[in-house]
DNA sequence: CTTGACACATACCTACAAGTATGTATATAT
DNA sequence: ATATATACATACTTGTAGGTATGTGTCAAG
């Protein structure tokens, strides 16, 4: 399969500089030349595996965004122990791992939902695919800790699984908009302390 | 001061007009003759009120956002009562009457700074003020509360604002994502019951 | 009554960013 | 050996968004 490494390569170069160039410039203030001058590479290339910029979008997040988050999630269906500490567990490796990156640019996917969301419906409908995802993996999370008697019977897990993702991505924002962690590194905090509450005190 | 009525009214329009075109499309994605069409002027209106579109955003800013904010929750120091409830108080009023304009769209704060807070020093200081003064206001609330034992002691009040500010802007965002207010009203209704276990059992 | 400041209107300019058209080297299949 | 597809490179086109330059009507003050 040696055939298909160099087209592989190129494209996925494409794709990364990309990103990041979305990432600190928005897909809106995105400059496709730049950042094949930045690539040393031409328009031949870009446009040889992309049909323009709009598909272009589309690509990064279906290739690099979708799998970063939603991979991240899905690990609670691996987590053994009680959903609550998982899903704890998933939020202090974020804030463990966080680049200071994030915190001057934001969430990649927050900031492409703010700003694509209302205009493009291919955007809306992948960056959703994606936020669905983290939703439910949330939601499953609690909804098996309440069938194996762990977690308050009482709660909702699908307002639950709003709350949490709601104070995760407003913690980017707030963050982006101090420029300082520690409005991030609050939030996520208290919303710790908020989950435990969920624990059966049983 | 008649002399000064039919400048304003002119001025004030774009200002308007812009504010909303910005909220459906961002900053970067504002286009001012778009708007100066709408409005049945010329470009010459708009030079003359605005040196250029970068100074036409900080005035949207400056005379349209902030004041909408601020005024919203400095209520909080004319409110008598409970300081926590004063914070839910102002919650349900944000619930209550958030127009679907604002789901389909986001919160025209968050967004902007989603979007312009990295690329645009002037912004990233005005809407930082903002944030600061909303924060201001619900730290300054839960303090208050706090000096007459009306608060748990223990509970961080900066942390806490932190908290309110991003799970409020979040519920905007993630609604915006689900182009549903449930991810808002649930984060909001979850918020509130957090609130509520600040309120000292005393 | 005229002079200057204000409040616009009209026409023009231009830089850039997205996209297109076409050429070419290499490799693979037949 | 030749045809075909891949993987790019080069040069060109084009719409447009932001901005400029300049003209004009009105009004108030001196």
């Amino acid at each position: 399969m040696y055939i298909f490494a160099p087209m592989k390569d190129t494209r996925r170069q494409i794709l990364e500089k990309n990103y990041e160039a979305i990432h600190e410039h928005g897909f809106q203030g995105l400059r496709t030349d730049q950042v094949i001058k930045e690539l040393g590479i031409t328009k031949g290339a870009f446009y040889h595996y992309f049909s323009g910029k709009q598909e272009l979008g589309y690509c990064v997040v279906d290739e690099i965004i979708a799998p970063q988050y939603l991979d991240h999630w899905n690990q609670l269906y691996a987590y053994v122990g009680h959903p609550v500490e998982g899903i704890i567990e998933r939020l202090m490796a974020l804030r463990r791992d966080i680049p200071p990156e994030n915190i001057r640019l934001g969430c990649p996917l927050n900031n492409l939902i703010q700003e694509m969301a209302p205009l493009d419906e291919g955007f809306q409908q992948r960056l959703n695919r994606i936020a669905r995802g983290m939703h439910l993996a949330i939601h499953d999370a609690l909804a098996r800790g309440q069938k194996a008697r762990l977690v308050d019977p009482d709660a909702d897990p699908e307002k639950a699984a709003f709350f949490v993702l709601s104070t995760l991505e407003g913690a980017f924002g707030i963050s982006k908009s101090f420029q300082n962690r520690k409005p991030f590194d609050a939030s996520v905090e208290l919303l710790i302390n908020y989950l435990r509450t969920l624990k059966k005190s049983a």
